[in-house]
DNA sequence: CGTATTCCCTGCACGC
DNA sequence: TGCGTGCAGGGAATAC
């Protein structure tokens, strides 16, 4: 399920195969994915030359001259570079055709992601009221201190929250809040501004490693020259409800917080 | 505004 | 073996 993480390895692995090519013809094998494709799509990006791929949240941008292909890989979604005549598998939802002759692919089983349009100059609703890149520096403990005061709301939630941070999805959260010693289900308000700075420092430690080792490789995630991640089994409680502790041996705890499978070692985590 | 809930969708792990 | 069931999850939409 691709998070940040996840996300940069896709478009560093695409970046030098789809940088300053242009985009020949878009192919739509189903009008929609979790929304419609809008027309720009089909109407207006072919033709058109591929300047840069960037990435905003969980959000990639194929920009191009009159605007940017906006895509999202939801949880199940991949993009792939591959040679034209590649044979189409399952849920190859969408395929751009480079002037190379090779085609970026999209394939997504359970389509929650999107592929969307951002003319130039513009900025899409949905990446308007997103919070600071976790990696940048305006994401710190500082800010989190201020934003969560008068939070009621779990502190994972409050972690999870694109406006607070983005990109930080259940994985990331869990292993933070592990690896920082803060419990997930503590008031967001009532962390203090010290255990925030270690909670901030321990998530930027744990994106910009698991980026490093090329993104968490779970259910279907696979970068674009197809490498799977490594990272999975360096996970210390996501997906390990009922196991040891890896740091004190008693067993982590799992529960549904926000509606979201939890794990957390009730001693380590307070 | 903050918080809680529902929904989208498919693949997979289960249990019978 | 084959079925049904429940769960997983990002995050928008909706309802308080």
């Amino acid at each position: 399920m691709p998070e940040l993480p996840e996300v940069e390895t896709t478009r560093a692995g695409l970046a030098p195969h789809v940088e300053g090519r242009r985009v020949d013809a878009v192919t739509l094998r189903r009008p929609d994915l979790r929304w419609p494709i809008p027309p720009q799509i089909t109407r207006e990006l072919p033709g058109q030359r591929i300047h840069a791929v960037r990435r905003r949240a969980k959000y990639l941008l194929l920009e191009a001259t009159t605007g940017a292909a906006l895509l999202h890989l939801g949880m199940s979604g991949s993009l792939r570079v591959l040679p034209g005549d590649t044979p189409l598998r399952a849920h190859d939802h969408v395929d751009l055709r480079l002037e190379d002759g090779r085609v970026l692919r999209f394939n997504d089983p359970r389509r929650f992601g999107c592929l969307l349009w951002q003319p130039a100059g513009d900025v899409h609703p949905l990446l308007r009221a997103l919070g600071p890149e976790p990696l940048s520096d305006a994401f710190n403990g500082d800010a989190l201190f201020a934003l969560s005061r008068g939070r009621k709301a779990p502190v994972k939630t409050f972690l999870m929250d694109q406006a607070v941070v983005v990109g930080v999805g259940n994985i990331y959260a869990a292993e933070a809040l592990f690896s920082a010693g803060i419990a997930p289900l503590r008031a967001a308000g009532s962390i203090s501004r010290e255990r925030y700075r270690r909670l901030a420092g321990a998530v930027k430690a744990i994106l910009s490693h698991a980026i490093r080792r090329g993104g968490t490789t779970l259910r279907d995630f696979i970068s674009p020259d197809g490498a799977p991640g490594y990272f999975e089994q360096e996970l210390l409680v996501y997906g390990r409800g009922g196991e040891p502790c890896r740091r004190c041996g008693r067993p982590l705890r799992q529960a549904s917080i926000g509606q979201r499978a939890s794990v957390w070692c009730p001693r380590c985590q307070r």
